[in-house]
DNA sequence: AGTTGTCAAGTTCGG
DNA sequence: CCGAACTTGACAACT
């Protein structure tokens, strides 16, 4: 019997002004004159948005949530190209260990999804090193807040480029060039345009890399729509990890249009993830992606709570009974 | 106080 | 071939 658990992304809609995502565009730093200033400017909001990050933490641990996707916004321009001389690290070191100290007693899962500027199978060398660049970034937060980075940062596989097979062996060539902490790092998700789960599928294993099933893109685009057929290779994927299997769920927002995120998850298309993955494995973490955060969180946990086949085994995990 | 437009980054698609 | 859409929250600049 599998132990399903929720986990919601990056902000919460309960906690106000906790935003772990404000910013300085690069367009606005260049009209402040005072240089030192400016960066001064940078280190007040990484560490403000560090303090929300933490107060979050806070957060989802009064309401039982021990699965949460950290903003990967929390140091602006950290790396953009004009910025590699700024030691953005230095001034945030306490605040980094105090998350991953917080997270590390109350067993709390974290993780990244750094946006779709991290292009791994890119033609182009400047988007493929800009993308590790990107990468390091997010180790070395993880590392600083104590966390180990493997598997902690997910990623698709790219742009199909007009030849799909090529650009998908185009990213194994660019793993070489990966250093191994890195590499560590990834999962990979399949996306709702370019690579189905058969895809992800084919480079994870390839790759060893473990497998993010995201139910709402493989329903917008597969090869095969019975992802059960697939899932006990998507299991296989994470056997080497000393992390539970993960999944996205998210619910499609009209049938117009269906790729985008609805404010709530709708619960007869998750049960029905559930019901035909449940057995499969000890524990799967399910990441909520939806408008309401935190909230869809807490209405599913109320909508499953009524169903006969859910048991809660506490605030935010459950089990499924036949 | 509430609304609209802009923002570093990449890829795809429509005209 | 070029510009808009994709997706997204924050913020500046407006009404």
């Amino acid at each position: 019997m599998t132990l399903f658990r929720l986990g919601y992304v990056a902000m919460s809609v309960n906690v106000q002004n906790a935003s772990p995502s404000q910013t300085m565009t690069y367009k606005r730093y260049q009209q402040l004159q005072d240089e030192e200033a400016a960066l001064r400017k940078l280190e007040r909001i990484s560490k403000s948005n560090l303090h929300n990050s933490l107060r979050l933490l806070k957060h989802n641990k009064a309401h039982g949530i021990h699965f949460f996707r950290l903003s990967s916004k929390l140091v602006p321009l950290a790396t953009h190209e004009d910025f590699s001389s700024w030691d953005y690290l230095s001034p945030i070191k306490d605040e980094l260990q105090e998350i991953g100290r917080f997270a590390k007693e109350n067993k709390m899962r974290l993780d990244f999804h750094p946006d779709h500027f991290v292009v791994l199978n890119s033609p182009k060398k400047e988007i493929f090193q800009t993308s590790m660049k990107v990468l390091k970034y997010h180790y070395l937060l993880l590392h600083h807040m104590g966390i180990d980075p493997t598997h902690r940062c997910v990623l698709h596989l790219g742009g199909k480029y007009k030849d799909k097979e090529a650009s998908l062996e185009r990213l194994i060539e660019n793993w070489a060039y990966i250093p191994q902490g890195i590499q560590k790092m990834v999962m990979i998700e399949n996306d709702d345009t370019s690579y189905t789960l058969e895809d992800c599928l084919y480079v994870c294993e390839k790759l060893n890399v473990p497998q993010i099933f995201d139910q709402h893109h493989h329903i917008a685009n597969h090869d095969d729509s019975r992802w059960q057929d697939h899932w006990e290779r998507v299991v296989g994927t994470w056997s080497h990890s000393e992390l539970p299997v993960k999944m996205h769920i998210s619910s499609p927002k009209s049938d117009e249009d269906y790729k985008s995120h609805a404010d709530y998850i709708d619960p007869v298309m998750f049960l029905d993830f559930v019901q035909k993955a449940n057995g499969s494995t000890e524990q799967i973490d399910c990441m909520i992606e939806a408008k309401q955060k935190d909230q869809a969180l807490f209405q599913l946990v109320q909508q499953l709570k009524e169903h006969p086949n859910i048991v809660m085994e506490s605030e935010t995990t459950f089990r499924w009974k036949n």
